[in-house]
DNA sequence: CAAATATATATCGGTCCCGAGGTATGATCA
DNA sequence: TGATCATACCTCGGGACCGATATATATTTG
């Protein structure tokens, strides 16, 4: 599971950049560690596997720095497999939520707000779905499920988390599919 | 990191009543399945596994349903060990969010008030801390490091959801730490 | 009546992943 | 000058977890 984002992470960051191990390793720690945490004996192994699937090329740089670098770069391969990722998001559900977050942080890299409008529009089909949260089948879990304030409490902050990104995904769709007029700055 | 929130699932549900295996999945499912699913393979040895702690016992029941039941009943220990873990959460961060809305799922377990509080309080604490979330170090993660519009709205999202949690957070503990007068209903 | 589905429990192989450790150098500080 | 820390990369053992599978019966559906 971690893979998934892990490596649209990493994707994501050598799109922006070449870097190396470590550089990439303080990045993905900034933008999931607190969501989850990622081990060196993860990361390393990545980079290794991502490389022999051709996503990343590694040269050596030594006297650089303290200890020898291998500058990571974005290969064209690699650089088709994130946008590949980005446009054709295979889980969007709760399950999966750090993923949808990870994918969120690199959408930019679509570069037609068109495209980046339609995984939007994904999400948002996803999320108005009665089937999505707190539903068990067609029934919603209420009441009976949750009959003492606690559990309330997590209904209710389940509520103001999901109506926070509706909002914010309608606006942004809407601001997306605006047609930008052309010749301004 | 999944043991940790099923155990208490488990103790919790039982608390409740005693139940047969396969209910217990059912109602795992139910609390949990949308943001984390549980394998067989996963809850059964957890069952086995507890029982061989002491926390929970199981007794056969041949000819109750199509295949042989064995209830499960929660042990004087497990009952223990479920208070024990709902009073001294080892961990409140936010890579541990599932684990506390299971927490949260079985807090009324707690009898006191006061102790109910003293959990939230906790929570609470950890929340307003300046290195909660989408923090680095003492820097608050902002504008630089989330430039687009989709990082800004991973940004509000979250901001969004721990302004609910707070909100939420101090009416309960306010309400919770109320005195009752006594004598009524 | 046959097939499929739901009930019900459990094991096992294999993969994913983490924690710990290993190696090596430059910088900082007492 | 010696200790400690930050940089930098990587491997290995082992545990957690999942998917598949096995087994057996009652009920529903075609």
């Amino acid at each position: 599971m971690i893979t998934v984002m892990l490596e649209l992470a990493i994707l994501g960051f050598l799109r922006d950049q070449p870097l190396h191990g470590y550089d990439l390793r303080r990045r993905v720690a900034a933008l999931m560690g607190h969501v989850r945490p990622v081990a060196d004996g993860t990361l390393y192994p990545a980079i290794k596997r991502m490389a022999e699937a051709g996503w990343l090329t590694r040269k050596d740089e030594p006297g650089t720095a303290a200890a020898p670098r291998r500058t990571l770069y974005l290969t064209p391969e690699g650089r088709a497999e994130l946008e590949h990722r980005l446009r054709e998001p295979d889980e969007l559900d709760i399950s999966d939520e750090n993923r949808w977050f990870t994918l969120l942080a690199f959408l930019r890299h679509l570069d037609e707000p068109k495209e980046q409008a339609a995984v939007l529009r994904r999400r948002l089909a996803f999320l108005e779905e009665p089937t999505s949260f707190f539903y068990d089948g067609d029934r919603p879990m209420g009441a009976e499920e949750f009959p003492d304030p606690f559990r309330q409490g997590l209904l209710t902050i389940a509520h103001a988390t999901s109506q926070a990104e509706l909002s914010w995904l309608h606006t942004t769709i809407t601001t997306l599919e605006t047609p930008q007029p052309p010749g301004l700055a």
